[in-house]
DNA sequence: CCGTTTATATACATCGAAGTGTACAAATCG
DNA sequence: CGATTTGTACACTTCGATGTATATAAACGG
């Protein structure tokens, strides 16, 4: 209605030559930039503006391409998602497992830590990620039934495996990603040391369990 | 289950005899509550009529405690800090210190998840963890360097170990806590594991590094 | 060269949660 | 009993973030 500051022409030799990008590259584009975004500080606390500013356009560009910022989020996790096992499979726990976990996250070090350390404990997307938590923990479970006797100690391996095997990954991601070709292997020598702990012999002797029901622990 | 206290119903009318409670003990029941509520959906997507609610009060109440919201989730986090040093002292990693984390964290689960599985994602408020973190990790650099020599493997093993043993606690809490007596001596064999991975005779032979550049890494 | 797509810029609408104020009711204590 | 504390109920403002609309400019493709 008014005549508004129109964009001051290039008036100069260093226009900037902004190379539009199709619909697909640019979409590909905001996926990354919102990952990175999310990653950040998670999907609460992080607004469209700051995955505006880490793609380098408008907030009103996202919505030409998702419908809204949950849309958005859950097309960022479910690319993670899917890359992730895709890179893995969803096979059992044999030799290439981890390794092939170790490239995965090397390639999408902030998917990694977006799936794992932040949508786990986003109530409305956590359903995602638990597929892929129940599914490991099923396949752990099936894993460590050879060797380990079933029990509470076979549950608490079974659970902590998985997330062992999360942490070691980012713990290596964090550490700055030193020979990969010895990182898968150091990952498994890990596991193996909670598979160990989690065997009947591993603790010696069961104290007795404190017969006066009173928690002194104040 | 609102944790009032003894509401003695006065079988008459529909008057609610609510016991009232003190200040000190109103607002540690509310610190209570908002650990309940925040540690269920986190801090962002908390909001106070939920705190209230899991506190079987208004929200108008937790004004008369706390100036604000951060200032009651600053309060909330400070008491489950406090708590767990107390409990684990901030000594070296002698053998005491792993049953003490266990007790600790029996002791006040929510707060133990509220603070290693939330605080430390949230930006103005994982300070108050990082001090935790931190000494944890100067604290098992110093100790594992006593078997590790320096390098990356030293630096990874120093950042998995303190998140392992807070992820094998955290799975002994999901898996219903079996007997706390075996629970430290299994959390410490985990992390014997974790230690003996990181050594360097733990990987057998370092695979080269693929001279030629891509073999399948699609 | 012209139309379509891609992008900018800005203003506006909307909506939920935080934070505030006030009036009133009930319980405890002197 | 009467004063103070503790709590309810509700209305209200403030504020930031989401979501929408429109006008305009630049790049690309035929």
């Amino acid at each position: 209605m008014t005549g508004l500051g129109q964009a001051e022409p290039p008036a100069t030799e260093s226009v900037v030559r902004v190379r539009r990008l199709r619909r697909t590259e640019r979409r590909e584009q905001l996926l990354d930039a919102a990952t990175r975004a999310f990653a950040r500080t998670g999907y609460p606390a992080t607004g469209l503006d700051d995955v505006a500013a880490e793609a380098g356009l408008t907030r009103a560009m996202l919505y030409r391409h998702f419908d809204s910022k949950a849309d958005m989020y859950r097309a960022v996790l479910d690319r993670a998602c899917v890359r992730l096992t895709e890179a893995t499979g969803a096979d059992d726990f044999d030799d290439g497992a981890i390794p092939a976990l170790v490239r995965a996250a090397a390639a999408d070090p902030d998917g990694f830590r977006l799936l794992f350390r932040h949508a786990v404990r986003e109530p409305d997307f956590r359903d995602l990620v638990d597929e892929l938590t129940a599914a490991s923990r099923d396949i752990a479970h099936r894993s460590l039934a050879r060797t380990i006797p079933p029990g509470p100690w076979l549950d608490w391996a079974s659970r902590l495996v998985p997330a062992l095997t999360i942490e070691a990954v980012i713990a290596w991601l964090d550490a700055g990603q030193p020979d990969p070709g010895q990182a898968a292997e150091r990952v498994g020598q890990a596991v193996h040391g909670v598979m160990a702990a989690a065997l009947p012999g591993a603790v010696p002797h069961v104290p007795p369990p404190a017969t006066a029901p009173g928690t002194d622990d104040g």
